[in-house]
DNA sequence: CTAAGTGCAAATCATTTGCAACCAG
DNA sequence: CTGGTTGCAAATGATTTGCACTTAG
């Protein structure tokens, strides 16, 4: 490269090391403008679609149709907190067997899937008080 | 009501009878005034808010971000057809067990869920030759 | 008459692109 | 130099809202 991708860095650093899950576009460029580090939004959407382009970062789309960027690990799926709206992963209950299985009965050919859940994460239901279980 | 909802008609009428399963406002749109219906996508789009707050029909974001329409009905999913772009339902293979399952593993509740499911569709994968099973 | 339904225009929100400036190799 | 990176402004696409008009009840 002929010049630091210092928004890359730090989009990974944050999508990483961060507390956050999930990142929208706007949240990040929020983030870096409140950390000092200006730029443009444009400059967010790009560097992001490289890193998806590169295979490091995957775009998240919820219910609420705005896209989130996560790193790319093994594959998960998502719980988005009607309380506090974070963005919390879960494990992925759908192994290869359910997949299978699902394609005969319905005929298909599945080729990836994305559970969505809506709900409580654990720290707000911790909070509400309902307590643990 | 004050006046005859003719929109709102023609949304539920395209929404239970077509050959489609779930359509976005600018299809419903196109539909109409293909078919002489003339009538303002803002129309559609404020027939459309009633109809969901009225629990008649239901919004569907799937990784294209858009926003689709289809009834209510019993719950299920949907598979996204990379090939012919259509959105069909697929029975819903969550249930209360795997739920309640999920819940106590994650320590979350949960209110509600989608499985979006990418692939080929039954008639794509038909017509590709690849044949049946 | 009255309010829900509608059309039209314009605002909004998120995303995307054109283009010139910039800079490490 | 050179090409990848960035900022700024403006275009785009989808959704949403303001307002006046229309019409069934």
């Amino acid at each position: 490269m002929a010049r630091k991708a210092r928004i890359s860095a730090a989009i990974l650093t944050t999508l990483s090391e961060s507390e956050r899950h999930a990142w929208t576009l706007e949240e990040l460029h929020e983030r870096f403008v409140g950390r000092g580090l200006g730029c443009d939004f444009s400059s967010i959407f790009r560097a992001a679609e490289k890193l998806v382009a590169d295979g490091i970062v995957r775009k998240v789309i919820l219910d609420d149709g705005r896209t989130r960027l996560e790193m790319v690990s093994s594959h998960h799926d998502h719980l988005y907190c009607s309380s506090c709206k974070e963005v919390v992963p879960i494990r992925c209950v759908f192994g290869p067997n359910e997949i299978v299985a699902l394609e005969r009965e319905a005929g298909v050919v599945i080729e990836n899937h994305h559970l969505i859940l809506n709900g409580i994460c654990r720290d707000c239901r911790t909070l509400s008080g309902s307590a643990h279980r």
